[in-house]
DNA sequence: GTCCATGGATTTGTCGGACAACTGATGACT
DNA sequence: AGTCATCAGTTGTCCGACAAATCCATGGAC
């Protein structure tokens, strides 16, 4: 279970800043909502094959920058998806756009990874994310639809298993869901589908094409990027 | 209920905490200058009268934060007075190929900015770079040449006018060129050339031809990340 | 004299177990 | 029904042991 030949290489350093690696993976990925409660540190501990001790550092690194919250006698909760300090703050100066370029190139980057380096859990993942996708575009359903198409994209950086990447994509969340908004407020939630855009970067993820994931994610970016840029250059919505 | 009683608790929380405040204070009002060697973690658990795992986890807080570093057989260290800010911290822990996955996102997407943005000051710049960095092939100057290089990359960024994306790569900086560093030590300065990669990407960035740029820097930025990973991946070198 | 390897001492990293402190819920008693 | 004691579960802290990495002095080869 624990032998993943195509991951990074093991030991990369001390087992403590792995064990921090893979619990902030579980946060910023979602795949831990906010809120949610965390396995014990005994249940971690045998998870991961390394003592209580060890997870109880990582804990109290990510307890420290706020991500988690540790209660004595109850557990250990999930406070925060990203950490609170001054990126944020700049991230909500920086303009929508700015956000979107930077998004736009991380996820196609990303894509290719997935395409390379995606496991099963992965993947089931990314289809959950996608039925519920398609499921509240049949309903019409704007919030629903928002919430399912950021966990798509979600899921498919965190198939990259960058932690970096992962957890700098978790920080656009906000502002890629303040997208979306801007896109609905002007547009039928039919137009923004992109036809089938999302089907084929999953297809070509589940098939481990790269080259074909990259295209079809770009593909998609660019075409939301466009319609995007003329909707913000047009002094049409005040907001 | 949560009323304090009029005699205040001599525990405020869990003692760790307590632990980290302490020795926080200890660097940030410079009784221990950033370079010193702190006291055993033996040594500091009898001082506080705490246990060495509560000492551990405390540094552990720390030393994530930037504040120390801890050299396994050496000792911990005092690394800055005050934590690093946005995402200095997270960088310095990543892993040189997960922040090299990134950058690779961020700067092909640069480039095809670029190439529409581009103006006549940016281009200069460019050339300027690309200058110095022909002439440090050319005398063989690894340091030169690594400075350079990453001008010239900052320099392409910046023709994107994308102030977060500036920003972000401006802190991937100092991991780059311990990236250079790392392929400079294993192989010769010609071969890192890349074969009139950058020249490509230069020209094409002048030509404001979006789609060759993105090309030039994908195939250049894809063949370092390969020898990289080849390099980082096989234990070759104990750096 | 200079250089290297070599082995011991020192220090952090990880492990496993034990008990205390606290929480939440269950069940008994009034 | 309401109140309280009890108990299992969880985090907090402590302890001891060994592994891994580093530092340094010692000594031999040249």
């Amino acid at each position: 279970m624990a032998a993943s030949p195509p991951l990074a290489s093991l030991r990369r350093g001390p087992l403590v800043d792995l064990a921090v690696d893979q619990l902030r993976g579980q946060i910023t990925s979602g795949a831990w909502p906010v809120g949610s409660r965390l396995p014990t540190e005994i249940e971690l501990a045998q998870q991961m094959q390394v003592a209580r001790s060890t997870v109880r550092e990582a804990i109290r690194v990510l307890a420290h920058t706020g991500l988690l919250e540790a209660r004595q006698g109850s557990g250990t909760y999930v406070r925060a998806q990203t950490p609170d300090d001054g990126w944020a703050a700049r991230l909500r100066r920086a303009g929508l756009l700015d956000v979107y370029e930077v998004r736009q190139g991380i996820e196609v980057g990303a894509a290719r990874l997935a395409a390379e380096r995606r496991t099963d859990h992965d993947l089931a993942r990314i289809d959950e994310a996608l039925a519920r996708r398609h499921a509240a575009l049949a309903e019409a359903r704007d919030e629903g639809f928002a919430e399912a198409d950021v966990a798509f994209h979600q899921a498919v950086v965190a198939a990259a298993h960058n932690p970096l990447m992962q957890e700098l994509f978790a920080s656009f969340a906000s502002a890629l869901v303040e997208c979306l908004r801007t896109l609905l407020a002007d547009r039928a939630l039919a137009e923004i589908d992109g036809s089938g855009a999302h089907d084929e970067l999953a297809a070509a993820i589940r098939a481990r094409d790269p080259e074909r994931a990259a295209r079809a994610a770009a593909a998609h970016l660019d075409s939301v990027a466009r319609d995007l840029r003329r909707l913000l250059s047009t002094p049409g919505t005040g907001g």
